[in-house]
Parts: C-alpha cells; sequence; structure tokens
RNA sequence: UCAGUACUCCGGUUUGUCGCUUUAUUAUAAAUAAAGAGGAAAGUCCGGGCAACAAAGGGUACCAUACUUCUUAACGGGAAGCUGUUCGUGAGGGCAGGGUAGUGUAACAGAAAAUAACCGCUCCGGUUCGCCGGAGUAAGGAUGAAAAGGUAAGGUAAGAGCUUACCGGUACUUGUGGCAACACAGGUAGCCGUACACCCUAUGGGUUGCAAGAUCAUGUACACCGGCGCAUGUAGGACGGCCCGUUCGAUGCCGGGGGGUAGAUCGCUGGAGGCAGUUGGUGACAAUUGUCCAAGAUAAAUGACAAACACCUUGCUUGCAAGGCACAGAACCCGGCUUACAGGAGUACUGCUUAU
C-alpha cells in the first residue's frame, strides 16, 4: 500500500447515530485549541479505516467565514498528517471514529494546528495498539 | 489643485506542490479534461413564482399601506413630477402628506399653552399721598420649540380686525393651464395658532415554507377510505380570533391502506436569465435582433502551503526594510429594501472667500 494524501468523502464520518455513539461512548482529550474524541466499532460491515468528523462550534466563532477557515486548516492537517494511522488500522483491520471540535474563540494559524493533530495522532495510535 | 454633492463601476493577478465537489470521456480499485461563492451570497424586512394543505357566506376585530401619474409578474420597491417643512454657502439631502368633523396631550420656563391680565396702560372709588380695591384693555415687556396674522391710518378713556387700505394665510367659488397631484389669475367671507396621538375613510391580507413536496427500498403504529353495526343529527368537532350562520359527526367488526426514523433519487437550477446592439419613452421600463449558458453541496465542495507581482501605511539611507491587503461564504429560484465594506476608477455638477 501506497502512501496517499487523499480524503474521499467514505473517509468522513456521517450519519446521526454513528456521531451521536461516538460521542457517548468515546475516549476523549484535549489538545489545545483541539478537543479530539475517538473509539474502536467493530460492529459495522463496512471496510477497515478510520472516519473523521471536524467541527467548529457556531458559539465559539460566530462569523461563518471564519469556521470555514478554521474547517479547512483542520482538515489540510489532518489529510497530510493521516497516514501512520491509517495504515495501522488496516492492518489491524480496524474501525476508527474521531471528532477533532476546535474550542477556542479566535483564529490559529496552520503550524499550530499541525503540531497538535500530529500529537493527537501519535496519542491516539499509542491507545490503540496498546 | 483642494473640499464636497449625485450616480455608476471594480473590489486583487500569476506560478508551483498536495487536495475537495460536480459533469464529461476512457482501456473504470482509477486517470484525464472542463467548471466551481457575492456585491452584498448577510439581515430574513417586503413582493412574486413554485409546493402542500384549507376554503358556502356575512359582520366585527387584527395587521399593513396612504400626494399624483407611470412602471412591473408583483411590491410597502422604482421613475418622473406636486405641496409643505427642515439641514446645507451651494451642487443637493432628510422628513411628512386622506378629514373645515370629534376627543386627548403639549415637558421645563412662563401670569397664561387656548373660553390668556404678572408687569404695564386707562377709567372709577378710596387714600395716612407710599399706595389699595374694582372694572376695562392683548399696543409694549419678560418666558418658551410655539404667545392668539403683519404694516400703516382711523378709532378710543386706554386699547383691540373694532373699521379701512395694502400684504400673508385659510375656506368656498369662477376662469385658464396640466392626464393628475397642483399652479396661475380673479371674486366672496374678518374666517385667522401649531404639532402629535387616538380617530375616520379607502385598498390589500387563507395558512405553512424546498427540513415544501414526489418516488423507491426497509417496514408495521393506526391517521384515512369502503361495507356492516350504533345513533337519528345527541356528546363533540370544523369553518384564521369572536359572533351569527352553515356543515361534519362518535367507540365495535371486516377489508383496503401506509405514519415516524435513518438512507437513496427527484424537486435542483435554462431563468419574469446574462451580455451587446437597435427602436420607443424625460425616466423607471418596454419591444425587438444577435449571442452566451458559466456552482449545485447535504455533518454540507469551491481549499491549504510556498513564491513573485500589484496596491496601501510607516521608516529612512529614495529603493530598500517592516507591517498590512476590507466586509464577508451559495443551500429552491427571482425582483427589491436595509445593513457591512480596506482601497481604487469614471461621469456630471457645486464651492460663501481659489478654498492646495
Amino acid at each position: 500500500m501506497h502512501q496517499t494524501n487523499k480524503f474521499p468523502k467514505n473517509e468522513k464520518l456521517c450519519g446521526e447515530i454513528r456521531i451521536g455513539k461516538l460521542f457517548a461512548e468515546g475516549n476523549a482529550f484535549i489538545a489545545y485549541p483541539l478537543r479530539v474524541v475517538y473509539s474502536l466499532t467493530e460492529e459495522e460491515k463496512q471496510d477497515a479505516g478510520v472516519k473523521v468528523l471536524i467541527n467548529v462550534p457556531k458559539k465559539k466563532i460566530k462569523k461563518a467565514t471564519q469556521r470555514n477557515r478554521i474547517k479547512r486548516l483542520i482538515r489540510e492537517a489532518y489529510r497530510l498528517n493521516k497516514f501512520t494511522l491509517q495504515k495501522n488500522c488496516m492492518q489491524q483491520n480496524q474501525i476508527l471514529h474521531i471528532a477533532f471540535t476546535y474550542l477556542a474563540e479566535n483564529l490559529s494559524d496552520y503550524k499550530l494546528i499541525e503540531e497538535k493533530i500530529k500529537y493527537s495522532t501519535t496519542k491516539i495510535l499509542q491507545h490503540i495498539t496498546q
């Protein structure tokens, strides 16, 4: 398997039931300005892999353009740093759901968010493999 | 040149790497190509289309609008005009408009805010000669956003539209011009505060919004329909809130039938469309010819990073450095309105005092 930076739709987390389940049962930690929730599920018949949800609350960031900006930054940071996590899940035949929630009330730059995404992915990887 | 007024327009560009959404093609775990946010996409304030449901009728309430003519699918929008008022030196801008009716209110100040006597003026009575009491008086003073039309003469004890002349306003009326709002000219009436609200009149308004709604798959509450039974229009319901009036009408059994939830497809973007020209019109706009088709997501694409250029600000070593680069993100679609907006461009016009 080759390393790919693509981010197609089946790697996005959709569906009210799955999202509700993730927030109800998942493990959480904070890598400020991000709050990360993740959980492993085996019930579904789908292919193994990672599904991600990016969330910027309207209460924190009121302007739509700024919300869009932060979502795009998080998505790019994840897209460029997801490979090791994804590879692990494919090999172990696991389904991993992750939600990133933005907590700060102002904009951050790309470098900070990338750093935190890297930290988060390695931390999740450690938890899963243990 | 500077300051300003009105209207209109633009609101970054290019390259590289890695991606996202839709469409097309192909040799289909994918590749390639094309396209991919706005002037306000915003607020959701008006008006329409579209969709579902509802709907005999009358009265009343409620909400909106309110000069005239035109424009339009429609509008509470727009255009051209009219009148008043107000801001500005000016170009221009803001606000308002139906009623000779009725009712209410008008802060503070002031004697008094509308059937006005505080000072003053005049007359009469008294007087200790300081003034006191009564009556008349809206010419003068002071207050105020606003003080009972203005000027002059006559008149009077003093005054007063009390009378007259001229001027201003109002109402009625005649003529002329204008489609009309209205304007101009004449006549009559001494008729002469203003603002706001209630109010009155006219016109319009069924309800909900694409999470509307349709289809498919999954699937099974009990809406709805038909028949029998019950009842004979009873309890109760419906007709926008109320009244009148009208109308439907119980529960059991049998058959049909497909609610909610999550998913998919349609609705969904070719339209009161854009651009250019011509014609008509003062104009909004209309007619017509040519040409173009350029987003369609759904936990929601339209991006991230890097570099160069352009622009702005500051600094000075005057061509370098540092910093900045607005408001803001489609969600069924249109026409408006309102609000936000770094910087820039154009056209016409104005300037008391040519203002740099």
